[in-house]
DNA sequence: CAGTATGCTGAATGGACGTTCAGTTAGGGG
DNA sequence: CCCCTAACTGAACGTCCATTCAGCATACTG
């Protein structure tokens, strides 16, 4: 080869390396999962050799755990931020139609199941929020008080996490794409205010369960496996 | 039937490789992903030889097929058998406390995320029988009509799915094992039968989100394309 | 008993991967 | 200008992995 002036092939500057690198693997992370992506294909991705990459997040794990922390921050600043969506009827599912965050919520979408201290940490305080926020619901009298408030906000985070998880099979079973689609998942979103706003089941059978399932709560009371936390 | 008796080396007999090559694979898998796990491993856990894995299915893949499969059927056959479980609050969720099928729901906690046909199938066999059963119960008074009923079955099907994939979150959060617990999860139950039963949000806000909602359906019916909200 | 199929293995192969290293290029401050 | 630092690379290394292969041992068949 011979010398060239600027040796960057095509508009790559030097110095915006590690950027780029962290959202390239952020991007491919999220597609193929991490055991699937290799560092040749971060590299190649972000314009890089794959040596740099180590030079700059000192291993594979390295570059894995920014990633994680990047994602975590960046989506917990938005949750934050404010109620950009109107009604948050279900946020992580409305999330993924600001399209600057899709590559944020498919990292989210393959990571959430092999657990990352900081993919925990983010979960963690989403269910703080949500916990926070479901109160203020409660006082302005638009959402309904519950007998268990912690485990109800829980299992409803994870009610929300859990579809973004398996949005291949919500795209598949209704057509409905969380992370790529284009509008709001409105056939999803139907669903759901329909079982959040009125309930599944009737009251008679309500009542009926109510003994069966108060019955478990004793039992493990009984058993004393329970910690509450915080 | 009659096994004849060569000893091997520790116990181990011959021919009684395949099956237990399979469950070797699907109590690994579930534990550490398939990626995650490599033949070597599955062949020291099932006691043989990485070879005799491959001369058997062929590849690492054609196993994964085999465990996707057997995972498939099996968990199927026992949700088509019965109601062994009382009321099916969360036909997923108790699952798990049935000691035999835990690996498989291991399994399937870890393969419902990368999607593979035969799981695939299995998810549209879970919705299936959950809209019969469902229509089936609102016939008998017990679950309400819906506006979109096989909407709600999916996102219900789904939630229940989520929560199995993300068992760790759970676990973590509310101390609530859906696949190694030794009873029924009662905190989680008891939730899902609060918001399955009363709902969440409070009549007022159902009105006000109604609105907001169906005019979803609209848009995405009428598909005008980029849609900018603040 | 001979022959063959089958369960099974150890060793070898080739490729992919993460990581190391020596060295090159550019930039900025003295 | 020189030197220091930091970005960056190609090549090499060692490891692990899935897969292949030749061959052994056992069981079945005629």
């Amino acid at each position: 080869m011979a010398r060239p002036e600027t040796r960057r092939s095509e508009g790559q500057e030097r110095g915006a390396g590690l950027e780029r690198i962290r959202d390239a693997a952020i991007e491919l992370f999220g597609r193929h999962g991490v055991k699937g992506t290799s560092l040749k294909a971060i590299a190649e991705h972000a314009g890089v050799s794959p040596a740099l990459i180590v030079h700059h997040y000192g291993s594979k794990d390295g570059l894995r755990v920014a990633c994680d922390q990047h994602v975590a921050e960046s989506l917990l600043a938005i949750k934050t931020d404010a109620v950009r969506q109107g009604p948050q009827l279900d946020p992580v599912g409305m999330m993924g139609q600001l399209v600057e965050y899709r590559p944020m919520m498919r990292y989210l979408a393959k990571t959430l199941v092999d657990g990352s201290p900081h993919v925990n940490d983010l979960v963690d305080q989403i269910v703080k929020h949500a916990e926070q926020y479901t109160e203020d619901g409660v006082s302005a009298g638009l959402i309904k008080p519950s007998a268990h408030p912690r485990a109800r906000v829980v299992v409803l985070v994870l009610f929300s996490l859990g579809t973004l998880v398996l949005h291949q099979h919500l795209k598949r079973l209704l057509g409905v794409d969380l992370v790529e689609g284009d509008g709001p998942p409105a056939a999803y979103l139907q669903a759901v205010m329909e079982i959040y706003s009125e309930g599944v089941f009737t009251p008679g059978t309500y009542e009926n369960l109510r003994s069966y399932v108060e019955q478990l709560g004793e039992e493990s009371d009984a058993k004393g496996g329970n910690d509450e936390r915080d």
